[in-house]
DNA sequence: TAATGTTAGTAAAACGTTTTACTAAATCGA
DNA sequence: TCGATTTAGTAAAACGTTTTACTAACATTA
């Protein structure tokens, strides 16, 4: 019962060229009368050509991949949210690819989401740590045939387009509120070492401690995985080593370092201050309310989509490397260490 | 520099026809010889076939679509999660639309995604108390030409296969638990009224009172909309009737409920018990963690994605609905009320 | 009236596969 | 040695569009 081109064509007594003409609204010299025939039939029968036919003839899928780490995270559920709202809004579908941050698969889904027919894609690479098959993803990447851009992270070495919050900006406003509480013991649980977005926060840290004469000690860095446990386990750590503050890579973590505090009767932020990244939903409606650095979300997809969007519509345009500022949130969890109130 | 099968049949001195039986197995009378050489060279050139072609003469394309009101939301994250890793497994693409809870959205969604070419559809319905609306989705549906399965919820007098806990009874061993500890001045903070899942919730909520000998008292329900504020404003309204045990249909509005008891200066569970329904992550981690019906969410988008698959594979099947056990958490949110302890 | 322009279209190739129905050559059985 | 069978393939149609290059009929101009 599904109608093509050639039902309407045989019905509007026209040829399927005439047909095409009109319903793509390209230049023609057809009659109004005739091309109101046309509009009507094809109205008539709801007829949507076939996805297929247009693809094989003009290439285009009008579809786009978005790769995630982790479609669960909070995070990256708004940002495949705000994605999909640009997407849908020009017209184009999405296939969204989880890879359960698993790097090898960030490989398999490019391949296959390119095979299958995309236009562009999008892509938050999962935390990588292995330099091989990191130039191995590149040389895949390099001549992938399809403009792609970096989302929240990247790949050292890559030569891309991408937007992502300024890591380090970041980072390091977070660890300068702690300071300027007076704060001088602060630890880092930093996200998986070797990452970008976990280098670069980190980066963030130090920048801050140096640029206050506090000297940097290695001790007080812990690394997690982005993931509740590990912010739990890693604040353990810190506190046996006797900080007053931490600054917690991602709110997850923070929300774990909650717990590693109260679990030994302590309290936060009076025993220890935690400041966190990302601002989650939720971090504003814990009983205490976390500070923490606020990314907008939708700025971000709203950004990764404009970059591809430029990129499908004209070639040759050049990488662009978009940062967007941090903002640190002020809330509860945050207070000048005791012997400083 | 992208191979065809044509390209790969000129090397190989065969025909397409052969190329195309050897790399797809078909049952086919070519030499042992001739097929390695076939294979050698699809494998050199990295071969993949054109998705366009393919499925213009097949009909397939191997990929699903997945309908969700608000990936944002936990619960559909994860849902979303658990789908696509059974898709990807059995080498499916997942196209996901997002339609933020706008009922007009389900319609133009399912309609762009069957044009666009998809094999089946999952759908997590929007609510929608619009009947007219609903009648005019059910008869789309009605003769969509793929397979579709409901998860989660369902319009009322459509026709078609689906899974989801068992909502009624999760309500009902909700307000089962909050009876047995001695609770009668029981509240009930709803789903949008009208919509499937709130209803059949409210049911349990209904008949666990009944059952228990406790007279139903309307004044003791509010409506939310499965929204933080919404939970927030129902609690302040319930406290005020002097509840002493609120059952809120899900965790994002039990954590509302949690605000509205705090900012009384009261406490939960001390002067309120608080009962949700889902189970999300963040449920667990809370200062004072949530009683509540957990909901396997991996299950369930296991169940979809069987049910659909079946339906892939084979037509004719008859509809099925499957519902899921629900299980209660108890955890510290609940406790006698304080004439009782 | 012959050339030119305009109007309203159309024919056919191309996209890259799958699949059905065919065939030529070699082997076998009696 | 001849018909039948097996082996190893192939030719061509079909899928439903888009797009390029054409054309027939009529109107206008000089």
């Amino acid at each position: 019962m599904k109608h093509t081109i050639r039902d309407i064509a045989r019905e509007a007594n026209v040829s399927v060229t005439t047909v095409s003409l009109i319903l793509n609204g390209k230049p023609n010299t057809v009659s109004e009368a005739t091309a109101g025939r046309i509009r009507e039939i094809a109205a008539k029968y709801n007829y949507a050509p076939n996805h297929f036919a247009v693809g094989l003839v003009t290439k285009k899928t009008n579809t786009i991949g978005l790769i995630l780490p982790d479609i669960a995270n909070t995070f990256f559920a708004e940002l495949a949210k705000s994605v999909d709202g640009f997407c849908t809004a020009s017209g184009y579908s999405m296939i969204l690819s989880n890879t359960n941050n698993d790097p090898e698969k960030d490989l398999t889904a490019v391949t296959l989401l390119v095979n299958r027919g995309i236009d562009g894609l999008i892509i938050a690479f999962s935390q990588d740590e292995n330099k091989e098959r990191s130039a191995a993803f590149i040389a895949l990447l390099d001549d992938l045939g399809v403009p792609f851009v970096a989302l929240d992270s990247w790949i050292e070495g890559l030569k891309c387009s991408g937007v992502s919050i300024h890591h380090s900006k970041g980072g390091m406003m977070a660890t300068n509120h702690l300071i300027s509480l007076g704060h001088t013991r602060i630890g880092c649980i930093t996200g998986p070492r070797g990452s970008y977005t976990a280098e670069r926060r980190l980066k963030g840290y130090i920048g801050a401690l140096t640029e206050a004469g506090i000297p940097f000690d290695e001790t007080l860095v812990a690394a997690g995985d982005y993931q509740f446990d590990s912010g739990s386990s890693a604040a353990h750590l810190l506190i046996d080593r006797g900080v007053t503050a931490i600054f917690a890579s991602n709110d997850l973590m923070a929300y774990g370092a909650y717990q590693a505090v109260q679990s030994r009767g302590l309290n936060v932020p009076d025993d220890v201050s935690i400041v966190g990244f990302d601002d989650l939903f939720f971090s504003n409606i814990l009983q205490t309310p976390l500070t923490t650095i606020h990314q907008s979300v939708p700025a971000l997809g709203q950004e990764a989509w404009n970059l591809l969007y430029d990129r499908l519509k004209h070639d040759g345009i050049d990488d662009e490397y978009r940062q967007l500022e941090p903002h640190l949130i002020i809330r509860d969890s945050t207070i000048a260490p005791k012997g400083r109130r």
